[in-house]
RNA sequence: UCCCCGAUAGCUCAAUGGUAGAGCGAGCGGCUGUUAACCGCUAGGUUCUAGGUUCGAGUCCUAGUCGGGGAGCCA
């Protein structure tokens, strides 16, 4: 169809011409003076093209009348100056038809208010909102920022793989891939279900995180990065998490966690100041209704330098607050969603990258430093957290060196064949390397202000949850 | 998984242990270059489920389911 996109129509220099557009009607007024005027969007901006329609239509009695929220039509028209108050441009229509009805009785989508909780039962419709329209369109543009980010940088674009076999990466509980009849999966001589007679003749998983597997080809091919689909299967029930979310995991060669901070700095603010040029409609009706902060806080962003201290000295600041802990901070435990709500929100208002973590409470993979001279050993960790959301960023300097890393990995407790390749890695041409992964859905809901994470991803996968 | 709160009309919410209501939405009518239009009328209910207390339960008790907030896990 050749169409012409609602945010095109409403360029002023389009007045005089005349068009077709298609989309949805979001609220309809009829006059029974004979015309009426349909507010419609296709998606294409925030915005609404208003139409009016009057009984000189062959079939304005029998059909335009009876047009009500969610109809779909196609309607050419010429575009004219609006008389009324509420928009420049609206279209006067020639022919409109009628592409598909709507039972105004059983449409769930009223032109009014509706909460987020209800809408999440018609994930299939709430798209229809100027909200979720506003989310999916500030998504889209994050994430073409993200690949516009690294590409410009040289950055290989790397698919890792959604099925591992890693059961231990680290990062939490995974889900289990398999193919075997659950009611009667085949059993080996004690008992245990038989795997070797799977798909893949081996137990798997959907990944958790796309690192290990990128990092032969940052030690490879220079600077790379991953961005997919992430699966956990924690029983996790909050605003801030999924079970099925995606990530972005640049890998930096020969780079070493101060590399890796910089990058992370420079990424997000580049991800910030995109989302502000490009998707002010939008942004706009963010700041308005949602979260009446956003805008000022993302630019506020764009334009400071983030703090960065290392954890000790996090907990020296921590320490010395007047102020009443549910946790008192003290240093080898992790910080307390408290402590890094009071780093952002109170202590710096700005993002905070705190490095250098107790190797304790971190990963195998992270590299391990020098201990410090009351001999308490730390890792080159590094979050990067923002006020609201928290931890929106988690990174470390990979341990790079064999011996180092196979008795971290004793440790933990850790099967060191299992890791033969990632080990190989450490034998045959190893070099410093780092990288970090950013939650996109956080980075999402940063941008928008959207409270539950559930709001910004298409078709939200959580416990108990996976209609749709 | 733990703590707290909630579930009543399509949606958002009211309703001292005593006949279940409003606004919005919907249908019909009126009015209007309208714009979350406006005015009038009408329809609309197994009060989440299962037990229990009581003469009587939307309301009190127990368990469960689902949802929200906080915490943990983390991105």
């Amino acid at each position: 169809m050749d169409r012409t996109p609602i945010k095109k129509a409403l360029d002023a220099d389009r007045i005089g011409q005349t068009v077709t557009v298609a989309g949805w009607v979001r609220t309809a007024r009829h006059s029974k003076g004979g015309f009426s005027f349909l507010s419609l969007n296709d998606g294409s901006c925030f915005a609404l093209l208003q139409i009016v329609a009057d009984r000189t239509l062959a079939n304005y009695e029998r059909e335009i009348l009876h047009l009500s929220a969610g109809c779909s039509i196609v309607a050419t028209g010429e575009l004219v100056a609006s008389e009324g108050k509420g928009q420049a441009v609206e279209m006067q229509a020639k022919e409109i038809r009628v592409l598909g009805e709507v039972d105004a009785e059983t449409y769930p989508v009223q032109a009014k208010r509706h909460t987020f909780e209800f809408l999440r039962t018609q994930a299939h419709l709430r798209t229809r909102t100027n909200t979720f329209g506003a989310v999916a369109r500030v998504r889209n543009r994050i994430c073409a920022a993200i690949h516009e980010f690294f590409q410009r940088r040289g950055f290989l674009y790397i698919h890792t793989p959604i099925i591992t076999s890693s059961d231990c990466e680290g990062a939490g509980e995974q889900f289990g891939v398999s193919t075997l009849d659950p009611a009667a999966p085949p059993r080996d001589e004690n008992g245990q279900v038989d795997f070797s007679q799977d798909f893949f003749g081996r137990r798997t998983y959907l990944t958790v995180s796309g690192q290990l597997a990128v990092e032969p080809y940052c030690c490879s091919l220079g600077d790379v990065y991953t961005f997919g689909p992430t699966f956990r299967a924690e029983n996790s029930n909050t605003p801030r998490h999924l079970a099925e979310f995606w990530m972005v995991e640049p890998e930096l060669a020969f780079a070493d966690l101060n590399d890796d901070a910089d990058l992370a700095e420079e990424f997000l603010k580049y991800v910030f100041s995109t989302v502000l040029n490009d998707g002010e409609e939008d942004l706009n009706f963010f700041n308005e209704h949602i979260d009446k902060t956003i805008l000022e806080t993302l630019r506020h962003i764009h334009e400071s330098e983030f703090v960065r201290l290392t954890y000790t000295e996090a907990m020296d600041v921590l320490e010395t607050a007047e102020r009443d802990w549910d946790y008192p901070p003290k240093w080898g435990a992790d910080l307390q969603t408290e402590h890094e709500r009071y780093l952002t929100e109170e202590t710096f208002q700005k993002p905070v990258i705190v490095t250098d973590y107790p190797a304790s409470i971190k990963p195998f993979y992270m590299y391990v430093n020098e201990p410090d001279e009351r001999g308490r050993r730390t890792v080159r960790a590094m979050d990067v957290l923002v006020p609201k959301i928290g931890e929106i960023i988690g990174g470390s300097q990979r341990e790079h060196r064999l011996e180092v890393l196979e008795s971290r990995m004793d440790e933990c407790g850790l099967n060191k064949d299992d890791y033969w390749w990632y080990l190989d890695l450490r034998r045959h041409g190893s070099i410093p390397h780092a990288g970090f992964g950013l939650g996109l859905e956080r980075c999402v809901q940063f941008c928008t202000g959207m409270a539950n994470i559930r709001d910004v991803i298409p078709y939200p996968r959580t416990p108990r949850n996976a209609e749709f």
